[in-house]
DNA sequence: TGTACATCAGTGAACGCGCGTTCACTGATGTAC
DNA sequence: TGTACATCAGTGAACGCGCGTTCACTGATGTAC
């Protein structure tokens, strides 16, 4: 029965201890910068020995790097969901910032090490994040092409508007995470306003 | 002579180690985290012993705090400066941004450091960047308040634009600094099609 | 101007400590027959 | 099913090293008279 697709017992035991890592990581960072964790630090908080994080990565720039797609894999499938709603602009928009709101509640931890190693001591892991949030924008902006308020726009200026949109939710999720207890519904009023002025902007804009 | 209000030469000399010791720790965290940087790395650049790095700082998160006020204050003039042009809406967007892109090719280290830290694992040195930047808001909503464009504008309102034209700095001065050489005009060309866009939505604005 | 005393920025030695990395190892899991 | 051998995730001891902090000190600067 154990010589199946089903991983085998070592290689799903090995799994779940690479993965006790990451989660012993990410809860590190919840007080300190990346560069600034330590090897030793994750592994007496997981229960193994030192040399047994040489097993998973090669040091902690590879396991941030490991949490770049942790952190940002989930929001892809919500913000495409998000954007493949027919409903009117309001409504997007109440919904969007519903969505970010949720997500930093449930995941506080990813959103705090992608806001705080976005431009973070850690070149390889500060790259993966950029490069994620590239291909967000690629999203995004095949999202509004396909939208009618994009007819008659240039390429150039539907991905102008998409880095605005997901430069505006990265801060947005940034306010939620800093938020005081009870200022939340502030935070998203106030970016429920400024994606309406945005939105607005995009109504009248004329190709330049 | 010396005992004139000229500081004495003890204050003096105090005032240059300290200095010294700012600008070392501002250049070595060209490469790091401001949680990783040791104390003993920045008296040696300096070359003081350690011990003396006491005589001017309490730890390196007082270090940083001064540092966020050497960073933030040039920032001030600079932007008020911009904000008092009676030009145009397109010249007032062209100025800020050359103003931009000129201030982090200035105070490189200074940007870069505050971009680092403002979500940084450091607790004091991101409060003190919020405080400022707060103060930053508060600066670009009364010169907004000031415009006739604002007229029949709330003062939440106004401060909801104020912070979108102030994280919208903030972004764009990050992407200044990350930018591949001959990329800037790109980043800067991006970052005023959307000032011109938001500049549209604040013209045809109606209070909710 | 000169003298006697006070201040205090910076010294240098010492401390205990936790760090990242290496290494030969162990013993459970996996494989071949 | 049972046996003999291979693999390899995790061990535990050892290493040299740089860290932050303390302390009594030194000697130039400052002050009082």
């Amino acid at each position: 029965m154990s010589h199946s697709h089903t991983l085998g017992l070592r290689q799903a035991q090995k799994q779940k201890t690479r993965q006790a890592l990451l989660d012993a990581g990410l809860g590190l960072l919840e007080e300190q910068s990346l560069s600034s964790l330590g090897l030793r630090e994750v592994t007496r908080v997981v229960g193994v020995a030192p040399a047994a994080f040489y097993r998973h990565f090669r040091d902690m720039a590879d396991l941030g790097v490991a949490l770049v797609e942790e952190s940002l894999g989930s929001l892809h499938g919500m913000i495409r969901t998000v954007l493949a709603e027919q409903d009117g602009a309001e409504e997007v928009i109440d919904r969007s910032v519903d969505v970010v709101a949720g997500h930093v509640a449930l995941h506080r931890a990813h959103v705090r090490f992608v806001a705080r190693e976005r431009h973070g001591g850690v070149r390889p892991v500060r790259e993966a994040i950029a490069a994620e949030l590239a291909r967000f924008g690629d999203e995004v902006a095949g999202a509004l092409t396909a939208q009618e308020e994009s007819e008659g726009w240039s390429a150039d200026d539907v991905r102008m508007l998409a880095d605005l949109y997901v430069d505006h939710l990265v801060m947005t999720a940034a306010a939620f995470l800093e938020a005081a207890p009870g200022e939340e519904s502030r935070i998203a009023d106030t970016a429920r306003r400024q994606l309406r002025l945005i939105s607005l902007g995009r109504r009248h804009w004329s190709a330049g």
